[in-house]
RNA sequence: GGCGGCGUAGCCAAGUGGUAAGGCAGAGGUCUGCAAAACCUUUAUUCAUCGGUUCGAAUCCGAUCGCCGCCUCCA
């Protein structure tokens, strides 16, 4: 089944093909570290977290590549304010960065090279553009000459005529024409600078991503990712600079995840309107944010608010209930007949899966066995299909619908015994793990358990609470309920006994 | 002004020519001491509006209305 995606270099759905067979090389534009995370990066990340995870289940090794833009005038005029130096600054916001994404589950890139660290191979670059007349020097300034690529716009869809120059800031008068943009800037008072052939000073925001995406992942490479906003001019000029430079196509295919929008604007740090990502994983766990995110295809954009995130807390707490519910199923032990003679099964008879052949599924449980190879081939359709989340995370649903369904049949002691039985609920169940983990979800179930003196706790209450019910004593059973409730611990009880679950 | 996109149930959201996925919320029922969880049933004759093409349109075309993004701070 190959797989599609949307390139907007050619406003297409494409089969992708990696350069080299197995391997996928991948940049996606990082951070400039000045100010915390807001849901809008949050998005990105989880974005192409999940695009890297599912090349990786198909099978591919994947390079992923994500900047820190560590110096720019942003962080200059921030660390100014702070009375800080440019380099703490961004070390404190890099360092926020991995504290949150880690909380989300977004797993580290292969490397996060800075600009800081690569200024010579940037001169480097900056040099070549020069000698090969794309770029000009004027006081210590050096300008990409726009108007010398041709096919400047390509990837954005605009010709220089259609743009319309000056209308935020006065275009620098040194300039050739207003698209040209820095690739070398000189350096100001009291500003961090490097020594350089065109003089002291610092890269332009651009090409540190060409840099140092062709040295990590070559001239040309499979898969270049960001925001739409990032379009352009950003990704504009890179596939200009880059191309100018090497001769050669610079990434095949352009991925641009959509933003994420409050009150219908769009969220931005200028705005201030930012709903940072320590305040929402306050009160939302990293499963309610992803999920809240896969809901949605990554193109589109997407409205961020606290009823939204509230149906995706839900949503998320469904899958919780059935994977417990499947927990709870298996530790009842099968002490029951099976053709009339006495047959205790092993409590961890599911375990065996690697030995169980198709051969052994009774015949009523071939409709449960089928929804869940069915989830398989709907997921995977779904994700080759540009990454559709929403009708990979639909089939998801439908199996847990399934499962539950399962376990509600299951009301005998016979019927719990059954072997047959036991293992598809257990394949199901690790079928739901399998695809939640391309999502990056359901993390959390083992976080829960690390703590042993909770349950242990916990064990000795719902023994009281049972002496109370034993004895018809509502009043006070139903008081330790409430209670325990308030601190967020949900009692349930069941037919096999009282569970206990944290209301998140 | 230029370029691009969007408008689907109370809410979120797929579907882009063959007769409306999924989730959240709601209603009724089963189970339960009561709850919770779960299950069953139920919730858009209709996809912003108006025309057109077609045997057939939410999907294609045109117009209108509303919303959003980008046009050198942006993930």
């Amino acid at each position: 089944m190959p797989l599609k995606i949307y390139n907007t270099l050619t406003r297409k759905k494409e089969e992708f093909r990696p350069i080299e067979e197995g391997k996928v090389k991948m940049y996606v534009c990082g951070l400039t570290p000045y100010s915390d995370c807001h849901m809008g990066h949050t998005r990105c990340y989880v974005t192409f977290d999940i695009i890297r995870r599912y090349l990786e289940y198909k099978g591919y090794e994947v390079t992923f590549i994500q900047n820190f833009t560590d110096i720019d005038d942003k962080i200059i005029e921030r660390a100014k304010q702070r009375n800080t130096s440019c380099d703490e600054l961004a070390k404190k916001y890099i360092d926020e960065y991995f504290k949150y994404m880690d909380k989300l589950g977004i797993k580290r890139a292969t490397s996060y090279p800075k600009v800081t660290e690569h200024i010579q191979e940037i001169i480097k670059v900056v040099e070549v553009l020069i000698e090969k007349g794309s770029a000009y020097q004027v006081e210590g300034e050096v300008f990409f000459e726009v108007g010398n690529f041709k096919e400047y716009g390509k990837l954005s869809g605009r010709s220089l005529d259609e743009m319309i120059h000056g209308t935020r800031f006065e275009v620098d008068a040194r300039k050739k024409a207003p698209a040209d943009f820095s690739l070398w800037k000189s350096a100001k008072e009291g500003e961090p600078c490097w020594d350089s052939p065109f003089g002291k000073g610092r890269p332009g925001w651009h090409i540190e991503c060409s840099a140092m995406a062709i040295k990590y992942l070559g001239e040309t490479f499979d898969i270049h990712g960001g925001g739409r906003d990032l379009m352009f001019p950003h990704h504009e000029n890179e596939i200009a600079q880059s191309e100018s430079y090497t001769g050669k196509q610079f990434a095949n295919f352009w991925i641009h995840n959509g933003m994420v929008t409050l009150n219908e604007e769009k969220m931005s740090k200028s705005l201030g309107n930012e709903f940072l990502i320590k305040n929402v994983l306050e009160k939302y766990s990293p499963d309610a944010i992803r999920l809240f995110f896969i809901g949605t295809h990554y193109k589109v954009p997407v409205e961020f608010s606290l009823e939204n995130l509230d149906q995706a807390k839900a949503g998320i707490q469904r899958f919780y209930n059935t994977l417990r519910n499947v927990d709870d199923f298996l530790k009842i032990e099968p002490t029951t007949s099976i053709d009339g003679e006495m047959q205790r099964l092993p409590k961890d008879a599911h375990k065996t899966l690697l030995e169980f052949n198709i051969d052994q599924i009774e015949e009523k449980d071939k409709e449960f066995y089928e929804a869940i190879k069915q989830t398989e081939e709907r997921f995977t359709q779904a994700m080759d299909d540009d990454f559709n989340t929403p009708i990979a995370l639909a089939a998801l649903y439908d199996l847990v619908t399934a499962i539950n369904k399962f376990i509600s049949n299951m009301n005998t002691l016979y019927e719990c015994s059954r072997f047959s039985g036991r293992v598809l609920l257990k394949l199901a169940q690790e079928t739901l793990y399998k695809f939640g983990d391309i999502f990056g979800l359901f993390k959390e179930a083992e976080e829960v358990q690390k703590n042993e003196l909770v349950p242990k706790l916990m064990e000795v209450i719902i023994n009281i609470r049972q002496m109370a019910r034993a004895k018809k004593d509502w009043e006070t059973s139903d008081k330790i309920r409430a209670e325990l409730n308030k601190l967020g611990i949900t009692l349930e009880d069941t037919l096999h006994g009282t569970k206990w679950r944290l209301t998140k």
